[in-house]
RNA sequence: AGCGGGGUGGGGUAGCCAGGUUAACCCGCGGGGCUCAUAACCCCGAGAUCGGUGGUUCAAAUCCACCCCCCGCUACCA
């Protein structure tokens, strides 16, 4: 067990105020942060939870303009439906901010400043693109064009999401800007750089010399680093983000990445400000004691692992990161979430219809942190009914409601223990000490696994000692019985609350022991209960699901992908339009394979009097070269030409697509090469 | 193609990093027990040569090499 210190922050990524959130967020980042600092706080750890919105930068910026509305309209909207959902699964947050707060603007500007003394900002002149019309530069995402790395359109200024590289606007080519769609034009600007590549040395050392980071941070962190780090451009031409706190620098403001980690300690400050003690942020920020635990999707270790300890060691005091926890992803019934194709779960939906418990119990048992995930509706009833309800909430309910009738409304002392009533209390010892092993390591899955095991455990030992039995033979003996089980009971509540904090309630006020059970020591799982206790009627801890009910949400899952990605009858042509294309005939006579890609062929198309023409088709998974020479096939012969990975394709040939791929159309009947489809 | 994650009894997963008792858990299936409890609980059983091949080792699901397949993201799919 390692050692923990007495105060720790413990940080969820800061969700981005343009959108709400769905269960995959949960899964990978606010739900695990949750049960671990509910846990700390039970072991005694001057533990905090610490979260906000982060509300800068373009894309906010560019979507507010584009609906409307003020950029500030904007992010309070979302930061209030945020917090709703993450309050609504039960995150327990001490603090929960946002980056547009004035706290933050004065941290970060004092940080930004304080780099800048230290020579880790240098400013720097260069060229970037003017929107004329919009009489403004475009950073980022104002501006769209051509990736002059992969070729392919619809990069945005700050990368480009078909390859993945990080770009400047300056480098896209045939841009334009999204608000006017005019082309911009090259102007010199001044901005200011965090020159990241001097801390390529202390990173590398740093990340491979901490024992605690996990390997999937770890690895990706080091893979950035051996292909040498980049100073970032940290500043830019906007009216909506945190004002560049230099003289002269009118109309910048500082880069979104750039402040929202320091949200982290902002939040923090805030925190310690609503507690009327303004100083106590530092005992976490700046205690060299103190432990700072980052809990992130896998999607943004470069920032946490990279780019923030950089900052934090650049500005000099401030703690670095004890341990950043990056989530893997969940998928949904076995396919990843999108929201735009309607495949998605959102928690308000969620938490409209089932209890917020069997989801954090779900996330947290179904798979480990550090591998992908599924959420599967069918799964999800199988584990609330079986594993919730049965397994455990029927354990507590027949240990209860034993006491409750047959001895007095009282749960007995326990008379003379045997080696079984013992054992069941070695039990408890055993499942509390492998749980908590597993909780310091963050393994949250083989937690809440070994835990809900004791009460399968308890169940056993219920049924071998047949209370129901030796209340009538031996009374005492069903006393101790009695008495052990709903020991287990309180020992579960315990230890179930970081996981399912309101079931771990409900269990407590029925074993009707004094506050609540969020307020008990750890340890207090191991220590027996007062003798002759009185309880309240017991009621089931859970409520069966009904699989009609589940049945409903695939169906409303199946609905909404429909509704967003089913095609819709295709608007009817004129036969004039039909006419304007010139389908054709033709056989093919050369096919090889486009270098590089992996569905593409170049082919060379036989069309009689139109010539031989080029043509380059997607359909190497379903056709062998040997398959498509000499055959005929239709083509559309006027099609504009277009370039596809580098090869100029001049017609299109037709082919089928259903669920098992590709078939490409062909006459019956062999026909001269160049006649014409109608 | 790049990156990431996988392939373990009928289904879903864990175990793999730190190799070593009868490969674990949930569901399902067959049989039995119990009747306190939310038609819940408990027990027994059938069912896996742990994707393939080769290697390292006294010992491999676990380490190494190669190969096959799946999934996700990104992309071409004229």
């Amino acid at each position: 067990m390692s050692a923990l210190s007495k105060k720790v922050i413990v940080t969820a990524a800061l969700p981005y105020a343009n959108a709400r959130l769905h269960l995959g967020h949960l899964r990978s980042t606010y739900i695990p942060a949750d049960i671990y600092v509910r846990y700390l706080r039970a072991k005694g750890v001057d533990a905090i939870y610490v979260c906000a919105t982060d509300e800068h930068g373009t894309p906010i910026a560019v979507m507010a303009e584009q609906s409307g509305k003020s950029c500030k309209d904007y992010v309070d909207y979302y930061h209030k439906l945020i917090l709703e959902d993450l309050l609504a699964v039960g995150c327990s947050f001490d603090i929960f901010a946002r980056t547009t707060n004035p706290e933050h603007y004065e941290l970060t500007q004092e940080f930004f400043k304080r780099l800048l003394e230290k020579g880790y900002i240098y400013e720097e002149e260069y060229e970037q693109l003017y929107c004329p019309k919009c009489k403004r530069f475009l950073p980022d995402r104002y501006v769209e064009g051509v990736c002059p790395y992969c070729g392919s359109p619809g990069a945005r200024g700050d990368a480009c999401d078909a390859c993945g590289r990080y770009l400047k606007p300056s480098e896209l080519k045939e841009p334009y800007c999204i608000i006017c769609k005019s082309t911009p034009e090259l102007r010199t600007t001044r901005h200011w750089f965090f020159k990241l590549s001097a801390f390529q040395e202390f990173l590398e050392k740093w990340i491979k010399e901490n024992e605690r980071l996990p390997d999937n941070v770890k690895n990706f962190a080091l893979q950035w680093i051996k292909e040498g780090l980049m100073d970032w451009c940290i500043t830019r031409d906007l009216d909506w983000g945190v004002p560049v706190p230099v003289e002269g620098a009118e109309g910048k403001v500082i880069y979104v990445w750039f402040d929202a980690p320091i949200g982290y300690i902002s939040s923090t400050i805030r925190y310690a400000e609503e507690r009327g003690k303004p100083e106590v942020w530092k005992d976490y920020w700046q205690n060299p004691d103190a432990e700072i635990v980052h809990f992130i999707g896998k999607d943004i270790i470069y920032h946490h692992a990279i780019f923030w300890p950089a900052m934090l060691r650049a500005h000099g005091d401030f703690n670095l990161p004890t341990i950043i926890v990056a989530g893997e992803f969940l998928t949904l019934e076995g396919k990843k979430m999108s929201k735009s194709r309607g495949w998605v779960v959102e928690i308000k939906d969620y938490v409209a219809k089932f209890d917020p418990d069997s989801l954090r119990y779900y996330l947290a048992v179904s798979s480990p942190l550090t591998k992908d995930a599924d959420f599967s509706w069918d799964e999800f009833l199988r584990r609330h009914n079986n594993e919730l309800a049965d397994v455990l909430g029927n354990f507590v309910h027949r240990a209860l409601t034993f006491a409750y009738r047959n001895f007095g409304e009282k749960i007995p002392s326990a008379k003379e223990l045997d080696d079984y009533d013992k054992q069941a209390i070695a039990e408890i010892e055993k499942a509390h000490s492998e749980a908590s092993k597993y909780l310091d390591q963050f393994d949250f899955h083989s937690a809440i696994r070994r835990i809900i095991d004791l009460a399968s455990f308890g169940n056993k030992y219920f049924n071998d000692k047949e209370p129901w039995n030796t209340i009538k033979t031996d009374p005492d003996k069903a006393a101790t019985t009695i008495h052990v089980s709903c020991r287990i009971a309180k020992a579960l509540a315990i230890m179930l609350a970081p996981f399912i904090p309101n079931a771990a309630e409900r269990m407590w006020s029925m074993l009707n022991l004094p506050g609540s059970v969020h307020e008990q020591p750890w340890d207090e799982a191991l220590k027996d209960l007062p003798p002759d206790h009185l309880i309240p009627a017991p009621k089931p801890l859970f409520t069966k699901i009904e699989p009609k009910v589940i049945r409903e949400q695939k169906e409303i899952l199946r609905r909404s992908l429909a509704e967003r990605t089913g095609e819709a009858e295709a608007p009817k042509v004129s036969i004039d339009e039909f006419k304007k294309m010139d389908l054709r005939v033709g056989t093919v006579i050369e096919v090889e394979r486009v270098p590089g890609s992996k569905n593409l062929y170049k082919l060379k198309i036989d069309l009689g009097e139109l010539g031989i023409r080029q043509s380059v088709a997607g359909i190497a998974p379903w056709y062998k070269e040997d398959e498509l020479l000499n055959k005929q096939v239709a083509v559309i012969a006027n099609l504009q030409p277009a370039k596809i990975f580098g090869v100029e394709s001049e017609v299109m040939i037709l082919a089928a697509e259903d669920e098992e791929g590709v078939s490409i159309l062909q006459p019956d009947k062999k026909k001269r090469n160049g006649s014409k489809i109608l």
